[in-house]
DNA sequence: ACTCATGTCACGGAAAACCGTGATTAATAA
DNA sequence: TTATTAATCACGGTTTTCCGTGACATGAGT
């Protein structure tokens, strides 16, 4: 089993304790080398320019330069700076600002090392990584509009069935005959489900049973 | 950082190397546990139920009972064991194989750590892992069928410009007017649309606009 | 020179989706 | 008890999608 590449990692904390844990912990993992630590933002500034890491954790509530001013000060100059965002709680309000800013990924600092081992990889690989938790609120509060709406109504047992069949080209008719009822039942559960999920034709049916994992 | 979970792991290996090389690699990773190695499936089968690991890390190509041959016989006892596949070289029938089998993972022996590690983490949260080249022959072979086209087909600049506002539920009279062309047209491009993409209407476009990462 | 893909447009008909409105039954919650 | 919901069905009308077939111009590649 070789090693393909190594991940560069610079983490900022000002809790001394997180930061000793956090590193043995990463230390310990080949595949991860942690370049260097930092207590606050301002340090990491100064050391990131010269270490250049693939990704920065960082912790959200520190003084004088939080995560969220470290990563407004860094994206710029660092598009390919992976940011991670290390925070003991979770309001929306933060995790906003810290998604306008630019951050990669987020999660709690009472998730285990295996989703924080996830994160790293998952962010490193290009692609973002938000803890359940705060993917709840994105959709919940960020997302204050159609999205919001979509993930609020709760369909029934047989109006997910509808729409499960929907989702797989089955037609009205094809549908009406596996579930043993008529056309028009299908039809009246099919504009409800449009109703609920807040679109205007099949198109957004399928797109929200997909987000929703119902396929 | 506290642990949630540690995730109990039993790997089967012919090759000496590979297993104390994958063992070590393991062992520093905490949140991980060894409970045993077997260099062969017999010996595994004996020692897997007074063990009770959540995930085996088997070898594909051993003699006697072969990594396959050991998910077929523990797949029925054990269906909440999660069975890594790991292979030195990857054609589509032992994959084939593996997958009607049962396993839950698959990837190659030049991978490196950091996919290990999300192969396991993937599987032990529940889901399949399956590394790039072999979802790719996956999709060339095993799924002979519309899938397969589905990802050959090129589509056009104006092709994909047309799915892509399907796909944000625009009509076809919409899109008419915001391209400047006819309906006609633009009813043309949907229908070469299905036509390439092997559907037979909007929902199969919107999905597979989802799949291709269109929208 | 010829073929092929692309992009444009047309026509007609069948099928399906869309929309509003209302009704009945059964079960459940307030 | 009353109100709400889930699930069922009906009807009529409009709009859109679906399907086949054909045509023309352009440009790139063989």
């Amino acid at each position: 089993m070789e090693v393909n590449k190594e991940i560069k990692i610079f983490i900022v904390d000002d809790h001394k304790m997180f930061l000793d844990g956090i590193t043995v912990i990463l230390n310990n993992i080949s595949g991860l080398i942690i370049l260097g630590v930092a207590e606050n933002g301002k340090e990491a500034l100064k050391l990131i320019p010269n270490l250049k890491p693939d990704i920065l954790i960082t912790d959200i509530d520190m003084p004088i330069i939080d995560g969220i001013e470290l990563t407004n000060q860094l994206r710029l100059s660092y598009p390919n700076l992976k940011i991670l965002a290390v925070s003991s709680h979770n309001n929306s309000t933060t995790i906003s600002k810290a998604i306008k800013a630019g951050i990669n990924g987020y999660i709690l600092k009472n998730t285990g090392k295996v989703e924080l081992l996830k994160a790293i990889n998952t962010i490193f690989n290009g692609e973002n990584y938000f803890t359940k938790e705060v993917k709840q609120l994105i959709n919940d509060s960020i997302f204050n509009n159609k999205e919001a709406k979509k993930n609020k109504v709760k369909l029934s047992d047989r109006e997910k069935e509808v729409l499960y069949l929907i989702a797989h080209e089955k037609s009205t008719k094809e549908i009406a005959e596996k579930l043993y009822v008529s056309i028009n039942t299908v039809e009246t559960h099919r504009k409800n489900l449009m109703r609920k999920v807040g679109t205007k034709n099949m198109v957004g049916l399928v797109k929200y049973a997909i987000q929703q994992g119902l396929i």
